[in-house]
RNA sequence: GGCGGCGUAGCUCAGUUGGUUAGAGCAGCGGAAUCAUAAUCCGCGUGUCAGGGGUUCGAGUCCCUUCGCCGCUACCA
């Protein structure tokens, strides 16, 4: 038989800066089920993770909320643990970037890096935040593009031109925290000399056991082929995180301790059951399997083996690289209402929904998974609630006086056919192609359907004298139930503690699913999952677009400071100076998507008469161009004319917002007309 | 522009190391049943497997190429 394994699992460490939405859940469902599997076959499993909670952005918003880094994280801590145990997300320990276990262990990695001699010093010029006493990283600092001259661009590359540069480079910088012009300041930083593991790495990425096929690809064309950048692992004080014990002022940047913190919740777990944490980090029988997603593949495949073999710790099994989410086909978005928070799900759907729809969706490639609002609906319905629970629920009253039969009837090898599929299903597990698993698990359930079918237990039921029978048709219909939701139980936990209840008996071993229960009580049948009414889930939709608009609606207390400490105020001007700008009311009577361009359409203006304009604005990602046909914008109608890529550009439609697709238009009210100017 | 990935029925996707008339679920159409949360069962699919070329006795499956989409990254890979 398969020998008993030691598994240690872990999830990425969410980052203790906002709530858990949707999005997260795909991989803490996944790594859940993957556990839960582990578990069931009988391994020895822990289940790993924490809060990541260093850094500036965390430093930042502990500030605006005016409470200390420690409030502000330990605030995230319970909604986190809240949002995952409402998911049925059982972590064997979730702990925080921000203990002593995790502070010794980082000291412990880094003695064996500085004395391995990867850790050099060299000082970079850095802008420095002289009101806000802080460094500041490329993204707290905006300015106009010193190539193209486009205003309010983020530090190290600019959206217009698509140039790159540093920040120092900026012409009239501002912090984006206090809006003052920051000063080059020169600071000393550390940096981990990575080049000198480029061997190992090699290796160790392109073995084709710990990395799915496309991730050593992508690893091989990205990075491999040239020397690795040396890593900048320190940040100057002030900075919330790890003070560095031999460097006084300076400060392990996040990315350092930040997969740390998997051995050091591992070892609080030790602590609590009193094991041994090299019983798990340094003990070649023991694997290692971290799931993340494509987003972080670089910190995960390249720095971190190379900190863990220069450390001494064992090296990952394997990485399992999962894909984004995107929600009816489209990148989860805030407008759209769907961008969804765990808590708002939670108010108005079962967490045993999302588990199933997202494992009938997940495999072991990198892809992104949709939830598509449509299928996830009728899944639930079709196969959880119309082929699985309705086993139970057509047959369980009919057996409720006699329990079931005290030996396994006749049922034309449908419960031994399904006991050897059990091995396809829990090798599709293993190997994380969980919608194979569950495809061959619903084709049991379309065989054990037709079987109560075929026998009628509802006419057997009025025959007194075929009560036999009917037990026997029962209990066939109940074991092929009882198997399904064996089989079901990494991903449903709750369907299999129904089944308990039903059956009287719990459900904690795959083995389970191999012997038919027989001769014992049923239960009264009580509904087990119920059906999902479209109307909950645009409820759900509704109040997550909601959540979305208060924070940019007239509730002025709710207002977010994010926009305006992206791009703080300009200059005071005079009213002279703001009537150099003409803007106008123009109507848009002509707009094209030019196909060479990313960003760019093609607009033909009116300014009413025969005085037009073309206009090439930045908003293809945002709307359609159909959809402008007719409508009424404002234009800048005195700016100089500009040359672009595609043509010139004889003016510039006003719009707020981001960028890309949070572009919005200004339009004015009813009444206005082409050509009427705005004062 | 580079790299990686994807492109199979209206929708979401399976198609194992190339091998008989390319599959499933959902949706749709017709019928049956009425035990069950209007759940279930039976029947119905001629899709240039994105286009073209090649290797092969044989390709959705391997190679080349074109087109389209996605992601990452950019006058470096």
């Amino acid at each position: 038989m398969n020998k008993t394994r030691q598994i240690l699992v872990t999830a990425a460490l969410p980052y203790a800066n906002g709530p858990i939405h949707i999005g997260h859940l795909v991989e803490y469902i996944q790594t859940d089920i993957w556990v839960r599997f582990q578990k069931m076959r009988g391994h020895r499993c822990i289940y790993i993770c924490a809060d990541d909670t260093h850094g500036t952005a965390i430093m930042i918003s502990a500030r605006q909320q005016g409470v200390t880094e420690e409030e502000f994280i330990s605030h995230i801590h319970r909604e986190h643990q809240s949002d995952f145990s409402g998911f049925d997300i059982e972590f064997d320990n979730y702990g925080s970037t921000h203990s002593e276990e995790n502070f010794a262990l980082c000291s412990e990695f880094w003695t064996a890096i500085e004395k391995a001699g990867l850790v050099k010093e060299q000082d970079i010029e850095q802008l420095y935040d002289p009101e806000a006493k802080t460094f500041l990283a490329d993204r707290f600092v905006t300015g106009t593009c010193p190539k193209c001259k486009s205003e309010s661009q983020y530090g190290d590359n600019c959206d217009k031109c698509g140039g790159t540069y540093s920040a120092r480079d900026l012409v009239n910088p501002r912090s984006t925290l206090s809006g003052t012009k920051p000063e080059i300041r020169t600071a000393r930083h550390l940096f981990i000399e990575l080049e000198q593991l480029h061997t190992f790495l090699d290796e160790w990425t392109q073995s084709g056991e710990h990395l799915q096929p496309e991730i050593a690809n992508y690893l091989r064309g990205h990075f491999l082929g040239e020397p690795f950048r040396d890593w900048d692992i320190s940040r100057p004080a002030p900075y919330f995180g790890f003070e560095i014990p031999d460097n006084p002022g300076h400060y392990w940047y996040v990315w350092f301790d930040a997969p740390i913190g998997y051995v050091a919740s591992t070892l609080q777990w030790c602590k609590l059951h009193g094991e041994n944490v090299d019983d798990w980090w340094r003990n070649k029988a023991c694997e290692i399997h971290h799931f993340i997603g494509k987003d972080i593949t670089y910190f995960h495949t390249l720095f971190w083996p190379g900190m863990l073999k220069t450390a001494g710790f064992c090296l990952p099994t394997k990485v399992h690289i999962h894909g984004f989410l995107t929600v009816d086909g489209e990148k989860m978005s805030k407008s759209r209402g769907t961008f969804v928070r765990a808590a708002t799900y939670l108010k108005h759907l079962e967490p045993g929904y999302l588990r199933y729809y997202y494992a009938t969706k997940l495999s072991a490639k990198v892809d992104d998974i949709d939830l598509n609002l449509d299928e996830f609906v009728s899944k639930i319905n079709a196969d959880l609630v119309g082929k699985v629970v309705n086993l139970a629920s057509r047959s369980a009253k009919f057996v409720q006086q006699q329990g079931l039969s005290d030996t396994y009837p006749e049922d034309g090898g449908l419960f031994a056919h399904a006991a050897k599929e059990g091995d396809l299903i829990a090798s599709a597990y293993e190997l994380c192609d969980y919608s194979q698993a569950i495809r061959r698990i619903m084709a049991l359930a379309d065989g054990a359907n037709p079987y109560v079918e075929q026998n009628r237990p509802w006419e057997l039921s009025k025959d007194p004298s075929k009560l036999g029978q009917l037990q026997d048709v029962c209990t066939v219909a109940l074991n092929l139930f009882r198997q399904i939701a064996i089989y079901l139980a990494p991903v449903l936990p709750r369907l299999a503690i129904q089944c308990e209840q039903l059956l009287g008996e719990p459900v904690t071993d795959w083995k389970q699913s191999q012997t038919p229960l027989t001769g014992s009580p049923v239960n009264p049948f009580k509904h087990m999952i119920h059906r999902i009414d479209k109307p909950k889930v645009q409820a759900m939709i509704d109040e997550s677009r909601d959540d979305a608009l208060e924070t940019t609606s007239d509730n002025v207390s709710s207002d977010s400071g994010d926009a305006l400490a992206a791009e703080p105020l300009a200059e005071e001007i005079t009213i002279d100076d703001f009537a150099k700008v003409d803007l106008r009311v123009a109507r848009v009577i002509a707009a094209e998507s030019i196909p060479e361009a990313r960003k760019l359409l093609k607009l033909t203006l009116s300014l009413g008469g025969a005085q037009q304009r073309t206009v090439f604005a930045g908003i293809k990602a945002a709307y359609q161009p159909e959809a402008l046909v007719g409508r009424l914008v404002i234009c800048v109608a005195n700016l100089a004319p500009r040359k672009m890529k595609f043509g010139t550009s004889e003016g510039m439609v006003i719009a707020s917002g981001p960028g890309n697709s949070e572009v919005f238009l200004l339009s004015p009210d009813e009444g206005a007309v082409p050509g009427q100017r705005v004062h």
